[in-house]
This record gives structure tokens, C-alpha cells and sequence, in this order.
DNA sequence: GTTATTGCAAAATATTTGCATTATA
DNA sequence: TATAATGCAAATATTTTGCAATAAC
């Protein structure tokens, strides 16, 4: 797990004062390749901080977006999900059983080769594929 | 616009029971580049029928994109949008003024040429852009 | 000690659900 | 007339907000 203190200096780094809830949250995420969402982080962090609450969460994460250390998935329509920043990935969403696993896909969007498109500034790029992952692929043959 | 007959061939070919609201909503959908909320087809519809409901919208709405009619856009994390099926492109959404552009990109992403990847079906395929448009560049040069 | 952060409760927003009413074939 | 669709109200889920209590430097 990364230390508290290379935690402590990654936030401090973004201007973000880095306080035990920030850095436990900033610790849940990097450990979790699930791209959690605020529900999941809350009940993870409750188990550490049993005080604290979902609007914490909220904050925290919003500020991780705006200073560009953690990316919000938008995906299902219901809730947001969250990972630490990773360039050139896609995220592929099972409509079985709602995992999101990361897609290293090699093609411009995901590259992030555009600066303007039709006179467009583009500032963000995000793609994703809906299907059916390899695991419940498996579990259907035998249904 | 579309004709109401055109309507309800296109929705009874897809198995699509072509009841008033949900021709109106069709038409409403194609008569609008802007890919409207559920809100927006709701406040539209109204003017013709009085009495229609939000759950109609939504019903209709998933019967649709159930159907392959339509498809949802999720990129605010608020409120779906929604438009008449379309290959072949992406979206961009202007942080500034809200409104939400139909790309085409030449992209693999954007083309489906994707079948499996690492394993996992892919059944669909979303791209999108986040940024400042146009417009609201050069409205920025004057502020 | 001052300022920013946290936590709680309540509010706001979007969507879903149950069921009675209505329209459709 | 039988069946499916609609519309209303209430419920649910997620996120946001106001403000008092708390923690950080």
C-alpha cells in the first residue's frame, strides 16, 4: 500500500491540504483496480474513520477531479464511480455483473491525440464499451 | 418532419406498439440535433398532449433504446440525453454553455470495430469529448 | 487563534414503482 | 372486451447544501 507520507506529498503537491480522511480516501482508491463508488469508498473508510460521513467523500473527490488526480467514470447512469488519474484507457462496463475493468485500446481517442475538433477545444477524452466480460461469458455456456 | 405514418412503420417494424405519445416522442427526437433530456421531451410533448406524464417519457425512452431506436448519452453524471440511433460518431459536450455536439471521428472507437477485447464482448461502444466549443471560445476572448 | 474541513440533517434532483384509469386493437 | 399503455402519487437513490462542531497549521 502506498505510505501515508508519499501520499501526504503527492496531495500537498496539487495544493490540496492533506488531511487523514483526504489520504485514507486517496489510499482506498489506489488500492482499488474496481473504480469504487462514493457508497463503496464510504463504507471502506468508515471501517478507519467511523465518523466519517458521505459528504466528506463527496468533497474530497470533487477536489481530486478539479486538481487532477482522480478521474469520475460516468457510465451506468445511477452513480459516478472514481480512479486515480491513468492516461491512454478506455473502461469496459458488464451489463452482468456491473465490473468495470480498465482497456488498454490503442486508437487516437484514447491517446488523446485531439486538441480541436470542428473548432472545439477538447480538454477531456473519455470512451467506454457496454457487452458482457470474459468471466460471465463463461458462467452463460453453462445456464 | 416525419410523418406520423413513417412513425409508426419505423416502431412497429421494431416490435413497437405505435400509440400517440410515443410516435410524438419519436418525432420529437428527430426533429431535435441537440439530444434532448427527459425534461426537454417531457416540456415538448406537453404542448401537444396536456395530460402526458414524465413516466411515459421515461417508458418510452427505454423502449426505445431497448428496441435500438434510440441510444441514452450519459456525460453530464446528471441527466440522461437522448437521440435517434446513429453510427459512427462521438459526442462533445461544452462545459461552458451545456450543450452536447454530434463528432465524427475517424477512429476505431468510433467505427466498432471492435468484436472482443481481452476476452470481453463488447456490445457498445461510447466515446466522448469534454471542453469549451466554438462559441463559447470566442465569447471568452471578450470577457 | 484563525481558517478550512468535517459531519449531520435536510433539501434538491433524477428516476423508478404501484396501481387505478384510460386507450388500443 | 381483453390487453397493454398511460398518468398520478409516492417511493427510492444519488448528490448537494447550510450550518454548527471540529481539526489543522
Amino acid at each position: 500500500m502506498i505510505t501515508i507520507d508519499e501520499v501526504k506529498k503527492i496531495l500537498s503537491e496539487k495544493g490540496i491540504k492533506p488531511t487523514y480522511p483526504r489520504v485514507r480516501i486517496y489510499q482506498i482508491l489506489s488500492e482499488n483496480e474496481d473504480h469504487p463508488t462514493v457508497d463503496n469508498i464510504f463504507k471502506e473508510i468508515r471501517k478507519d474513520i467511523p465518523t466519517a460521513s458521505r459528504t466528506t467523500v463527496y468533497n474530497t473527490l470533487a477536489g481530486f477531479v478539479e486538481a487532477g488526480i482522480a478521474d469520475e467514470i460516468l457510465i451506468t447512469g445511477s452513480e459516478a464511480r472514481y480512479e486515480i488519474k491513468r492516461k491512454n484507457h478506455h473502461h469496459f462496463l458488464c451489463k452482468k455483473c456491473g465490473r468495470i475493468f480498465d482497456i488498454n485500446v490503442r486508437c487516437p481517442l484514447a491517446e488523446g491525440k485531439y486538441a480541436k475538433v470542428r473548432g472545439h477545444l477538447i480538454q477531456e477524452i473519455h470512451g467506454y464499451f457496454k457487452g458482457i466480460c470474459k468471466d460471465c461469458q463463461k458462467s452463460e455456456e453453462s445456464e
